[in-house]
DNA sequence: TTGCTCCTCACGTCACGTGAGGTGGC
DNA sequence: TTGCTCCTCACGTCACGTGAGGTGGC
């Protein structure tokens, strides 16, 4: 009885490749015996174990403990639930991942279609505010931005380009940052920051490390840079 | 003003590591200059173009894809598009295995918990049952095995092992498969698949295929070998 | 002789991790 | 001289896909 069968066969019968009969063989997951021509022959035995994998691989299994199962090395309902937390993990990940995207996307759907490279801009004062906010402050500051409204924060960026503008020409005119002119731009500073944080002293404190960690050359989108906040933080120190 | 930065300083900044930099240069997706020493040295510019390196990557990019976007050659917002559909098309497919080792999962906690073998058994049946049932045949299936009730199933399991036995005893006495007993064992083997399949055309004809195409050793789990069936095929086609 | 199946290398994939072995400035 | 950082190979990862080049039976 000839119940031996060829790798062609028994590829076309399960679906699989060929060369993936030949890769389970090279690692010893399946090995099946040899004609005299040297041809691969599967017999049942054989079958039966394929069809044992298929069906593990089928629940995402990787190709080596599933050679562990079938040697009955492991338990195989442990295996399974660790394969449920695994899953379980990888999909929390993605499902993250996803969301990120998402808000990208709905940033670029809600606004303007901005330029390539401002939209780059946008994706990495995402990811940086992702690193310094919690998920739970970044809800408070969009809520935040809600409550100021698109006109009041356009207005908010026009103060603040301004507030910028005077500090630097104070500072290339050589004033003292301790002197009454700078107190009042240190007053200034210090309520456009509240407007911003709405108060919020959490907040206020990840913005401040935002700066510290990342310098205000990035952290403020290179609207201020490392003189200047040095100088303004000299003003704002003397205020406090 | 030395502005230039080294690999250890930019992979402390970061949080890269100073392999994934060289990894970078090497595929060309951020490529700094060199010192007189031959060290890498990163200048001003190079920073800005990690830093937007990480915010796409952070979003799930391939290497490839975010040096095409930084080149200027591609759409970032048609990128950002495809990324999620990709995305979704990833978690989809991961909750979808996530189903079926929690159903394996699930059959296990229900029932004893079983030998190895057995369970290796169990999902084996179930990637075969997903290959020929469509997900609402199996639904179909579950709220038959569900009417039926586990005391009748068993009563179905042992009917079905008592005709079996019936069928293989007149086939080893060589007994005309068209015979009046045979006949009598092709009605009884019609009503036990039609308590199986709740009278269920399409359910039938699905179980057909499986047979068919599976064999029906496979099919039946060893219970019907193919001379058997070949003989109780006879008497079902002549009382058909 | 032509087709078809079978065989054995062996490189490529994706983004690095992880040594190995060695050099240059503080 | 000892530490520390830097450098360049180069193999390994996971499960095969995809040729290349050649052999044996119908």
């Amino acid at each position: 009885m000839d119940t031996m069968r060829h790798v062609g066969d028994i590829a076309k019968a399960t679906g699989l490749t060929v060369r993936t009969l030949h890769h389970w063989e090279e690692i010893g997951l399946l090995v099946p015996e040899r004609s005299e021509g040297g041809h691969r022959a599967y017999g049942p035995a054989h079958v039966r174990r394929l069809y044992r994998i298929v069906g593990l691989r089928r629940l995402g299994m990787p190709l080596e403990r599933i050679g562990s199962l079938l040697e009955g090395d492991h338990d195989v309902g442990a295996a399974l639930r660790e394969q449920l937390v695994e899953l379980d993990r990888e999909i929390e990940q993605l499902t993250g991942l996803r969301e990120r995207v998402g808000r990208v996307a709905g940033a670029l759907e809600r606004g303007v279609e901005p330029r390539d490279g401002d939209l780059l801009d946008l994706i990495e004062v995402m990811t940086m505010t992702e690193t310094y906010y919690t998920p739970e402050q970044r809800v408070r500051l969009e809520e935040r931005h809600r409550q100021l409204g698109e006109e009041r924060m356009e207005a908010v960026q026009r103060d603040w380009t301004d507030l910028i503008a005077d500090a630097e020409q104070h500072r290339m005119a050589g004033d003292d940052p301790t002197g009454p002119e700078m107190r009042g731009i240190a007053a200034r500073w210090r309520a456009l920051v509240d407007e911003f944080t709405g108060g919020d002293a959490d907040l206020r404190a990840s913005l401040k490390r935002m700066y510290h960690e990342e310098g205000p050359e990035r952290a403020s989108r290179g609207a201020i840079d490392a003189r200047l906040m040095e100088y303004v933080g000299h003003a704002l120190r003397v205020t406090e």
